[in-house]
DNA sequence: AAGACGAAAGTGGTTGA
DNA sequence: TCAACAACTTTCGTCTT
């Protein structure tokens, strides 16, 4: 008896991820949630004052990093502590307080500008809820670290997605994410650097193999094409053909290889523009893998197959 | 005619003095 | 801080199918 292979019913891509802390399964080509046991039914969790937050917030919230202070707040003090205090520390304790007020304001207020920001782009580019979260975690640790000023907060918020899409191996091209952000590519570069390495952030280099399923469901290549794609990857991996290149172009050469050893020919254009490389660099790359990895006689025998 | 190929010049980023 | 450098892009002319 065969067993049934999951496919996503969106784009029946068969690149499933689950996440087992969130109880999602994630598609990884178009980023559908196709199974979630956690039936969002709550209410909308935006609140615009301390009163609001009263009748809004509900108890044992889970913590999430999508909200502005982990749906848990400190405070200086209640007013009822005040009877435990003399005059000279009543004032310190409103000195206190009114700073203690100033401050979380004002990052509170960046926040939930930014994290209503986060949200957008990450809904634009179908990107799990887990990346979301953990965007959300840098944006955070960012704003209290004071890594914001001078940036715009956008910008930062488009580094934090990055970073959190690359952790979770499921990449983004710095193309993707300006494009859906608006910002330039070069700035989101250049904060992501910063913030990654402001806190320390470990982040491994991209796999390219982490590209080829969604390049492969855009081209609309068989699963057979993608594994082949995969194994080439690996052998170029082995004898180091992959190091210092860009993870996207080598990826696109392998899968532009591989369409053709599987009789499945796509342009190099279209290999391209679903990349976000040039041909160019598509033709040296994949010159590379014809020479290193001898696959002419793959060519070949479809060539033949071809013509019979 | 379209796609593949390759050369040449330009760009942005990294590295090492 | 600056220059050398590698990877990648843009552009364009030529070859192949």
């Amino acid at each position: 008896m065969a067993e049934m292979v999951k496919k996503c019913p969106e784009c029946s891509g068969i690149n499933l991820f689950w996440n087992r802390e969130k109880g999602e399964i994630i598609c990884r080509d178009c980023g559908l949630v196709i199974e979630d046991k956690m039936v969002d039914f709550t209410q909308e969790w935006r609140e615009f004052d301390s009163s609001q937050a009263e009748t809004k917030r509900r108890t044992g919230a889970p913590m999430t990093f999508t909200q502005y202070d982990q749906g848990l707040g400190t405070e200086v003090g209640q007013k009822s502590d005040l009877f435990k205090l003399g005059g000279a520390e009543r004032n310190k304790f409103f000195r206190l307080r009114k700073w203690q007020y100033r401050i979380s304001t004002a990052i509170e207020r960046n926040l939930k500008l930014a994290l209503a920001e986060l949200k957008r782009v990450s809904s634009f580019l179908k990107l799990p809820k887990s990346v979301e979260e953990e965007a959300s975690r840098i944006y955070t640790l960012a704003v209290q670290r004071g890594l914001v000023r001078g940036r715009s907060m956008e910008s930062v918020v488009a580094g934090a997605l990055y970073a959190a899409c690359r952790r979770h191996e499921v990449p983004r091209t710095l193309d993707e994410l300006s494009e859906a952000s608006g910002i330039e590519k070069k700035e989101i570069g250049r904060t992501y650097r910063f913030v990654t390495r402001e806190l320390g952030l470990t982040i491994l280099p991209s796999n390219p193999a982490d590209y080829i399923a969604r390049f492969a469901s855009a081209l609309k290549l068989s699963a057979e094409t993608q594994s082949k794609a995969i194994e080439i990857l690996e052998k170029a991996q082995k004898i180091e053909l992959t190091s210092g290149r860009g993870p996207t172009g080598i990826a696109s050469a392998a899968l532009y290889v591989s369409a053709l050893i599987h009789g499945e020919k796509r342009t190099q254009r279209e290999v391209a523009d679903v990349a976000g490389v040039t041909e160019v660099t598509i033709r040296n790359r994949y010159k590379e893998l014809l020479e290193e990895l001898n696959l002419e006689k793959d060519i070949k025998k479809t060539k033949k197959k071809k013509k019979r």
